[in-house]
DNA sequence: ACCTGAACACCGTTCAAGT
DNA sequence: ACCTGAACACCGTTCAAGT
């Protein structure tokens, strides 16, 4: 008999910072949201345990945070070549959105706290350069990358948003809208119909600031 | 002497909707969040007085949003004339924002629940109706919407968000971001980076999109 | 170093009791 | 109808105690 119910300190650990990440990222998909004793009955351990490992709850959303920017494409950056910037931007925007949407209630607990991973940092990087080699003077591509940025992260909310994004009230007279809502996917295609937003945003995205390219 | 502590019942109500609002509005704007406690702190009432005029917290962020809604500015998209229709996406784009510009902390709160205000639905209609007259199909004046509305989204959350975007760790080498960096305002200018930001992203979308207009 | 168990402050919500 | 006060379940965090 191990006792297992009363060591103190195991000959193994119980706990480590991935088994955790694992864990919360399940209960976020599940539940839309995470709690740190959630997080330590999935595990089988004390809520107190967990702070051995990492900081509260704030460093949760950390690791949360690092399972994220793993799961982006960093290597279409590396090569890029002579393909044409748009080209780019664009994989660079697909593969942050659809980093998000593997696990869409995580957006809004990201949603307000810091990017500070190097990889991102690095990345950012990159595009910022390649945007200067293109024509692009410092001032505005940083400008192009948030705007970028801020479609991508409202995109990424709009997956996360409740499946009836307008609700018609019977009191509204909205027969264009509803006739629109109508044309389109319900339920299960929800997705699809996020995909073509932000495809549409994307496409317009990218010919815009072509349009503004300052040597033309 | 009237024994206001103990009285159960006031002779003048002592809270109604309006002044709930008011209260969480200001927590809001002071801390980034609030608390239904907090609240009745604020009113000098008991917490569960509290559920006599309001469905307890999801209520509380009910009358947020109204509150944000109430702040745009609608009368724009009645007078609809002859003004070219990227003009009026672009005020009610402005107007969207603004509203949410005035008060940053509320945008995470209600990022993730649904708009039902029958004054929001009405102005979607408007404008898909606008869009549909321009020659846009159905299928695509929506996702145009959605798009806008999402990148709309995303650019008011970038106002909620800390201080500093992106903080560069001294590990990652990041030269062009650095300089890109430091070429913009820093602090208390942080909301003019917004700004053009939102403005940038705001003209390529309706560039982008008037290049789409299939009747070209 | 790593886990437990007890403890604390705090939140969201309910409900009987009063006027 | 409207406010109070007590009560409950639950969360986030800390810390001494054990191995």
């Amino acid at each position: 008999m191990t006792e297992a119910a009363e060591m103190a300190r195991p000959r193994v650990a119980l706990l480590d910072r991935e088994r955790i990440a694992n864990a919360a990222l399940a209960i976020v998909d599940e539940t839309g949201d995470f709690t740190v004793p959630a997080i330590a009955r999935a595990l089988n351990v004390q809520t107190s345990s967990l702070y051995h490992h990492v900081d509260g709850r704030a460093g949760v959303i950390e690791l949360l945070r690092e399972k994220v920017v793993d799961a982006m494409d960093y290597d279409q950056l590396h090569r890029i070549d002579q393909r044409p910037w748009q080209e780019v931007l664009a994989c660079f925007a697909r593969s942050y959105r659809e980093a998000f949407a593997a696990h869409p209630h995580i957006v809004p607990i990201l949603a307000t706290t810091t990017v500070r991973a190097p990889l991102v940092i690095s990345a950012y990087e990159r595009v910022i350069a390649m945007l200067h080699e293109a024509g692009f003077p410092e001032r505005d591509s940083l400008a192009m990358v948030t705007a970028l940025e801020n479609f991508i992260i409202g995109s990424a909310l709009d997956l996360a948003a409740p499946p009836v994004m307008w609700e018609i009230p019977e009191a509204a007279e909205a027969p264009e809208l509803a006739k629109a809502l109508e044309a389109v996917p319900r339920d299960a295609e929800r997705a699809e119909r996020a995909d073509r937003a932000f495809e549409a945003g994307l496409a317009a995205l990218l010919a815009g600031f072509t349009e503004s390219l300052p040597s033309r």
